[in-house]
DNA sequence: TCTGGGGTCCTAGGACCC
DNA sequence: TCTGGGGTCCTAGGACCC
């Protein structure tokens, strides 16, 4: 392991709706925001142009996957229901989710940064982390001039996603995947951030906790009413108070991520642990009164993650449920079969199982299979 | 006008075994 | 028999991320 790390973190600009905006380039520069289901899909006029749905007036459960930059600079984001941003932004563009063209486009990122630097750690369809740091011909410019050095090979990494697929991304490059993380987001979109630990208390210190990769809104919450805001006035508490604060793992971890210290390496291959399938209804259901329907949805999913795990050849021991109620209080359930498993039948009747331990007094809003304990199948389905 | 769907990891208690 | 300690598995919930 070299002393001196360089890794990236590359992050595509709004990946959805910049897919969305090659296949429909009329709306470049245009407020967009990608979400809900296939209903407001545009139509084609008879004089060639499109006719779009806008927010206004959407009614449903949809949410944000995505959103362009003219939109977000009207108040919308990734996350927010379509309902509030409809009323925020009514003449926004919606766009419907095309889950399996964005995984193309995905591969063909990817593919375009292995073919400069192979070592991808991937994170999930939008961004990647790279170790540049054995990268064999780098490692002279690197030496020689290693600011000069990196950033050129950025540069090409940047200069290859574009022509592998039209779309911008941004990058941050730094000794960590922590920083880089941070890095990347410093100067969206089409940026490339350059950091060292030198740049620690200039760059970094002076930003709001919450950028940081591990702090979400509870810890975040936390934080604040302790009076620390910024990952500085983080950094500025000893280690034993936010030891005895936290706990004595995250307690720590705020403390190192802090002061920029992160030693994960990239992880280029990982098995997974899980596969589910979910929806959230249209309206909530309840056990007794919609019971036609709601097994027809249970079994739904329990095909539906069967056929996932024999696709990717995968069998799993722990099947569980997942419920979330109208007042949105959620439930899990879960029970461990003898034998690993792929088969529909049996996935549905350990999940009706579970079922049957939860208390369905309430509306559900959301249902859910999950099977865990995932191994290889080995040959046939079993 | 409440909040999608797909994941990972961590914690904690109880069962069970040696 | 009145009572230790360690290890692993199972289950439930929750924080967090993309």
């Amino acid at each position: 392991m070299p002393t001196r790390r360089w890794i990236a973190h590359l992050d595509m600009d709004a990946f959805y709706a910049s897919v969305e905006l090659l296949r429909y380039p009329e709306l470049m520069g245009q407020a967009v925001v990608i979400g809900g289901s296939k209903r407001h899909q545009p139509l084609l006029l008879a004089d060639g142009t499109r006719r779009f749905a806008t927010l206004d007036g959407y009614a449903g459960r949809g949410v944000i996957t995505t959103a362009t930059y003219a939109a977000r600079d009207l108040g919308v984001h990734s996350g927010m229901g379509l309902m509030k941003a409809a009323l925020r932004a009514p003449q926004a563009v919606l766009l419907p989710v095309d889950f399996e063209q964005y995984r193309a486009y995905s591969r063909r990122f990817k593919a375009a940064v292995a073919e400069l630097a192979p070592v991808i750690e991937d994170r999930g369809i939008d961004e990647i982390y790279i170790d540049l740091s054995e990268q064999p011909g780098a490692q002279d410019a690197i030496a020689h001039d290693p600011h000069g050095g990196v950033r050129a090979l950025a540069l090409d990494l940047k200069n290859n996603v574009r022509r592998a697929t039209g779309l911008s991304c941004s990058i941050g490059v730094t000794p960590n995947k922590l920083l880089s993380k941070i890095a990347s987001d410093l100067d969206k979109p089409n940026g490339l951030t350059l950091l060292t630990l030198d740049d620690l208390a200039e760059r970094i210190w002076p930003l709001p906790v919450r950028k940081v990769n591990g702090i979400g809104p509870k810890a975040g919450a936390k934080l604040s009413t302790l009076g620390i805001e910024t990952i500085g006035q983080l950094a500025a508490q000893d280690r034993a108070s936010l030891i005895q604060q936290f706990g004595l793992s995250y307690g720590a971890w705020l403390f190192d991520a802090s002061h920029g210290i992160d030693d994960r390496p990239v992880i280029t291959h990982s098995e997974p642990v899980s596969m589910s399938r979910e929806t959230t209804f249209e309206r909530d259901l309840h056990a007794l009164r919609d019971k036609t329907a709601l097994t027809a949805i249970f079994t739904q999913l329990a095909n539906q993650v069967a056929s996932d795990l024999q696709r990717k050849g995968y069998v799993g021991r722990t099947i569980g449920i997942k419920l979330r109620f109208e007042d949105f209080k959620t439930v899990t359930r879960d029970l461990t079969v003898a034998q690993p498993t792929a088969d529909a039948s049996v996935i549905r009747q350990a999940a009706g199982s579970c079922l049957k331990r939860v208390d369905l007094a309430r509306r559900i809003r959301l249902l859910g299979i999950r099977v865990g304990a995932l191994q290889r199948s080995t040959g046939p389905a079993a």
